[in-house]
DNA sequence: AGCACGCCGACT
DNA sequence: GTCGGCGTGCTC
């Protein structure tokens, strides 16, 4: 008998062994077998019979009963093609670790899943939502999966649904248990992120998606595939029932839901607080808060509340007051970071660290100061400020908490005094087509974190942007209209998918001619736009890389399968390597 | 991805 | 004379 199993490696085709006598092997078990003289783990996905003479044999099983089913195998293959991924590294990534040497466990194969009449999705986005999918699983009889963005919003929904945890944040024995009991149908509810995307339940279940537009759902790496894609692709194939949750659903989704492939429920409105947009034009330049915003902040002391300062994440620059040259590091040509203490300018990329020079080296001038405001800068002048209250940008219970946009996330609903942003274009200046949708994103977050009777303030010099105008009407129809019409008109998704490749060697001009290879091999195919490559390295870094970036439809993986083939099968050192990022989200 | 095999510089 | 750099090829 011969078993073709996969591994975690970037080709996408099984390998040979000969399975030994009296080893009884299924598909979708996993193994060990040796793969270039050391042992592997990969995963089984065909028994036949043939000549296993030359063969090497398998060495064991991980578990004693297949771990996936025929149904996460055909996800997990789908999944491949869709992200021009190989089959073996998407599917071992969605599979939880393997037992420890000796440990005892209860194991069960999955059940496998006949297909069901496909149901339509469903998109919640009231703010009654996480409390009705809550009652929703206690009263349901199906089993269900919820797939939250990350450990942390994990671990609130295992305690919220007591439900066993599928994910990294319990300990490895629990997680298995999890797995094998939840096969068998013994857990009504799992929980889990989207490691557990190929969780196996009997069907018909319940799949749900917590906060469908959070980016953490598609992160960098395996399995390169949006997990609200892949559970959209799950519920249709066993008729399982697919809910997403989001007050703001990513502009895709919103786009389907205008189109009927989705139940949309009726999002009558939430409690809303004042937003108010301070215009900054001209005079944000020496202090952090305007005027509406050391109203809030002392109104909601007033009131007991905490308030919330939110920053962008990058750090204070050097400037020139006289001509406005912002310091960049002269190898790298970014600008670099200045120092909590004013005594250094360091260079993000390549660490390099200077003093800061007395004069501009631009134009001579002698006035050189700090440029945006990142968390450290502004606690320093809101403790000027405002010298009685409490300010910290770690502890929560703080009068003033000040921090990135990660903070929102901590807020609980309704219960903070008052939200600032104290500089929303940095937010809106990101050069990535998606940065209105997450500015808008971000401000509903906030707004759901203000208590009754407090504010949202929002100071940026776009105060019309549309971003800022339908969060401050809690007008979801007039963000979405405005957002797509944007996108129908540059040609982004939802309308066309897009496809980032990019190469990566020792030279720039290998870097380049392999990009020049790779775009002329694309341009033949009709119906892609390919853009022209550019260098993405800035000056200095060790690897020179070169991405470009091809725009097409919907099957445009299948359309660039076969002429990206010969430049995925030879990935290597000198020559370059490539890689291939499907409907990238601008994290990765 | 790893890992081995292979051909050219500085050195215990 | 070797040790070791990483460029290239292969993994059932």
């Amino acid at each position: 008998m011969i078993a073709d199993i996969i591994f975690d490696i970037p080709l996408d085709r099984p390998f040979s062994y000969l399975v030994p006598d009296g080893l009884a092997l299924s598909r979708g078990q996993r193994v060990s077998a040796p793969l270039h003289g050391r042992s592997r783990m990969g995963v089984v996905v065909a028994l036949r019979h043939g000549d296993a003479t030359r063969l090497k044999p398998v060495q064991r099983a991980v578990e004693p009963v297949p771990i996936a089913s025929d149904a996460a195998l055909d996800l997990g293959r789908w999944a491949a093609d869709e992200s021009l991924s190989s089959w073996g590294s998407t599917v071992l990534s969605l599979l939880p670790p393997p037992p420890r040497s000796g440990a005892a466990e209860t194991v069960s194969p999955p059940a496998e899943s006949s297909p069901g009449e496909a149901r339509p999705r469903e998109l919640w986005m009231d703010h009654r939502r996480e409390g009705r999918l809550a009652a929703s699983l206690e009263r349901g009889s199906d089993v269900a999966l919820v797939i939250a963005p990350d450990r942390d919003a994990v671990a609130r929904w295992a305690q919220r649904l007591d439900a066993a945890r599928l994910d990294s944040g319990v300990g490895l024995a629990e997680r298995r248990r999890a797995w094998f009991a939840a096969s068998r149908g013994r857990s009504r509810v799992v929980v889990g992120t989207r490691s557990a995307l190929l969780a196996p339940l009997p069907p018909p279940a319940t799949l749900a998606l917590i906060d469908e537009h959070d980016p953490a759902h598609k992160p960098p790496g395996a399995p390169r595939l949006h997990s609200r894609d892949l559970l959209v692709r799950r519920a249709a194939l066993d008729g399982s029932r697919l809910l997403l949750l989001s007050a703001t659903p990513s502009v895709e989704t919103w786009w389907r839901a205008q189109n009927k492939e989705t139940v949309q429920a009726e999002a009558e409105p939430g409690p809303w607080p004042e937003v108010i947009t301070a215009d900054t034009r001209g005079i944000l330049r020496n202090h952090p808060l305007t005027l509406p915003l050391t109203r809030g902040i002392e109104e909601s002391a007033r009131q007991g509340r905490r308030a919330a300062l939110i920053v962008s994440r990058r750090t204070a620059a050097l400037a020139c007051d006289e001509c406005g040259v912002i310091l960049r590091c002269p190898d790298c040509g970014v600008p670099r970071a200045l120092s909590r203490d004013r005594r250094e300018l360091r260079c993000p990329l390549c660490a390099r660290v200077d003093a800061p020079p007395d004069r501009c080296p631009g134009c001579g001038g002698r006035r050189l100061s700090p440029f945006g405001w990142d968390a450290e800068r502004v606690q320093t002048s809101v403790v000027r400020r405002f010298p009685r209250l409490t300010i910290s940008r770690e502890n929560r219970e703080a009068q003033v908490v000040i921090g990135t946009s990660a903070l929102l996330r901590t807020l609980p609903a309704r219960s903070v005094g008052c939200v600032g942003f104290i500089a929303l274009d940095t937010l809106l200046r990101v050069p990535d087509f998606r940065a209105g949708e997450r500015a808008w994103q971000l401000l509903w977050e906030a707004a759901e974190a203000v208590a009754p009777g407090g504010r949202l303030v929002v100071q940026t010099q776009h105060p019309d942007h549309y971003a800022v105008r339908s969060a401050r009407a809690q007008d979801r129809a007039a963000f979405y209209a405005e957002e797509l019409r944007f996108r129908s008109e540059l040609g982004y998704p939802p309308f066309r998918r897009i496809c980032e490749i990019s190469m990566r060697s020792r030279e720039e001009g290998t870097s380049r001619a392999l990009a020049a290879d790779c775009a002329a091999a694309l341009r033949g195919i009709p119906g892609l736009t390919v853009y022209p490559p550019a260098s993405v390295s800035p000056p200095g870094a060790r690897l020179r890389r070169v991405r470009f970036v091809i725009k097409g439809p919907a099957e445009l993986p299948r359309l660039l399968a076969s002429a990206l083939a010969p430049f995925l099968g030879r990935r290597r050192g000198s020559a370059g390597m490539v890689e291939v990022e499907m409907d990238p989200q601008g994290n990765g």
